[in-house]
DNA sequence: CCCTCGATAGAAAGCGCTTGCTACAGCTGT
DNA sequence: ACAGCTGTAGCAAGCGCTTTCTATCGAGGG
């Protein structure tokens, strides 16, 4: 049998109120006292029943982070910041910070916020881009002002603002979420777009991430607005999923629609692997015949041959802000909602298009 | 405040114990009474409290996946799978499958094997190499005794088995490890280097993972083993963490210590990805001068120019298979070890010596 | 020199759920 | 018509911990 919180008090000496108070240290307990229950903890190999007192304090040290394919760095990277923030804070209960992987599915997504709501998870991050679909959008955002209610703090990051109805300023009522990180795709991407044009290109293809996305959405709205402001005309564009065989096949389809392409750009870094793969197979080459441009500048996206031009969002940077925030370690922004900037790295994947 | 089972319970008119049979599903509740104690939880928006019910049942349906590097999608990937097979099966209770980053850190293993203990965790997943420090493995050895003995199943994925003191055949002892999938690193890697060795390479570099680690000396064995084998002495070798920088670094130094080198095998795809980026800084082409290997074949490596040769490890199904047999849903194989083998995959970056 | 206060320890009442056991129908078989 | 079932529902005793309230002991103040 495990030893509980009993069998360490009677071999200390001690009643279980006592060793509960030198575990949990908010309290006074005499130093001898401590050292007694210590010892005793020890010999017993003593650990504390998680849910016992979760259920007695009415509060856990689990937090979740919710992420839309683990597979991809692009979560892992930010998931594992957050975590590096969560874990073992000093002094306070050691917090377990755990990934859900809800890969992309909206089912699933709300199942795990049920789960965590089951466990009384004492904080909740959301990572990158949501779904736009209204109803799952209005089920997510009940879920999380039930979390809220229950004391947990939600965070999200890479992600847009929930607009929460009678969460207004002055309506008294809490905001369901603690703090936003939201980050600037349509910038970043109207920036890209913008330094394509300035290399020449006119005919520029879009490799689209999933439809219903809010990060496909406001990549591709940059995008467009560039266009708009230089004049230019949007080239053609097509949707996939975040994945390289995705880019692959949306290029050859791109090459299809508009064979004068002087120009992809993809939803993201993976993609535009994919992309570039696709080009090379049709025999053009990287930048002279075809410029290509990612999003996020993954670590790989520097080593890929030619090095992609990519816009660099500031995973860690944001991942670890979340976790901070998440473990209130960090005061909220104004507003509750911070804007994280990306910055373009300009590489060898694009160039002037040929005179 | 939040409703409970009590709160269902009078809204429906029936006892706490029922609505707690309706919950569960593990005792005979007549359909009407079902139907009321079901629509009273709908009403209520009632969810079970975890903590609660875990301590009342002695179980709990948290799942650990313990990660080395969550941003790698090495471990991804596997994560991901096991997370798959684990999240509701039908019929059965839903289970909470959470992934911990220990960032390769043995203090944050532990920890996170605490923390999975104190919430009496259903089940547990290692994934990836273990380290070699005989403390630190008796420090785990022993933890996941507590953890079996407490009621978890435990699963190694891409570990080597855990020699348990005390727990051989016959001795009654129930051994701590339901079942461990291992990999095949030493013949992989063996496989790996006889491909370069046929293709006339004599003097290979060797770009080693980070020491101390089972992987890391497992696969530095197998390229050893098919050096001696041709009768042909080893490279220079340097070891460096799974990134691709580290592959960067190493691979100048192994330049250094020997200029005439002909092919550099790398720890792993995201190392041979630096790997190739530093021959190209030297001028070197691949694989016309130096010839380039990694291993795991993560997605990334076929869009590499030129593709990396490697050796595919099959992720996906180990960890769907890791995640099966933690939930009991596959049998154990005889042996409670199953080994997971290698497929060489010869690409681009791997050619023939000049003549 | 007694009283008050600060510091520390204990008693006991739950926290919300599960489950073994008991209770009570309505039937069946004789 | 009655004992014995089978099928459902309720009772109540915890699960192991936290925390409020109370008790005790010493020390300093009036």
């Amino acid at each position: 049998m495990t030893a509980t919180l009993a069998d360490v008090a009677a071999r200390a000496r001690v009643s279980p109120a006592t060793v509960s108070r030198v575990l949990n240290g908010n309290y006074p307990v005499a130093a001898a006292t401590r050292e007694r229950v210590l010892r005793a903890v020890d010999e017993l190999d003593y650990v504390l029943n998680g849910p016992a007192s979760s259920l007695a304090a009415a509060t856990s040290d689990l937090v979740g982070i919710l992420v839309n394919d683990i597979a991809d760095p692009f979560f892992g990277i930010m998931a594992g910041a957050a975590q590096s923030e969560i874990g073992g804070g000093p002094g306070a209960r050691e917090k377990l910070a755990v990934v859900c992987n809800t890969g992309g599915s909206p089912e699933r997504e709300l199942t795990y916020l049920t789960l965590l709501q089951r466990q009384r998870a004492a904080a909740v991050i959301l990572t990158g881009g949501a779904l736009e679909d209204p109803g799952h959008a209005a089920a997510v955002a009940a879920k999380l002002g039930r979390l809220a209610e229950a004391g947990a703090r939600i965070v999200l990051c890479g992600r847009p603002p929930l607009v929460l109805p009678g969460a207004g300023a002055g309506t008294g009522v809490r905001p369901a979420v603690a703090a936003t990180l939201t980050f600037d795709n349509r910038g970043g991407s109207r920036r890209l777009t913008e330094h394509l044009l300035a290399l020449g290109h006119r005919r520029i293809g879009y490799v689209a991430g999933p439809e219903e996305r809010t990060t496909t959405r406001h990549r591709v709205e940059g995008h467009l607005a560039a266009l708009a402001d230089a004049g230019v005309a949007p080239g053609p564009l097509v949707h996939g999923s975040y994945d390289r065989r995705s880019g692959y096949d949306a290029t050859l389809e791109l090459l299809r629609l508009d064979p004068s392409l002087t120009a992809v750009v993809a939803a993201n870094d993976t993609v535009a692997l994919g992309a570039c793969a696709a080009l090379r197979d049709r025999g053009l080459s990287i930048p002279d015949d075809v410029s290509v441009a990612g999003f996020d500048d993954l670590p790989f996206s520097t080593d890929a041959v030619p090095a992609l031009t990519t816009v660099r969002l500031p995973l860690y940077e944001a991942g670890a802000r979340a976790g901070r925030l998440a473990m209130g370690k960090e005061p909220v922004p104004p507003g509750g909602i911070a804007t994280v900037h990306g910055e373009l790295m300009v590489r060898g994947s694009t160039g002037r298009t040929r005179a």
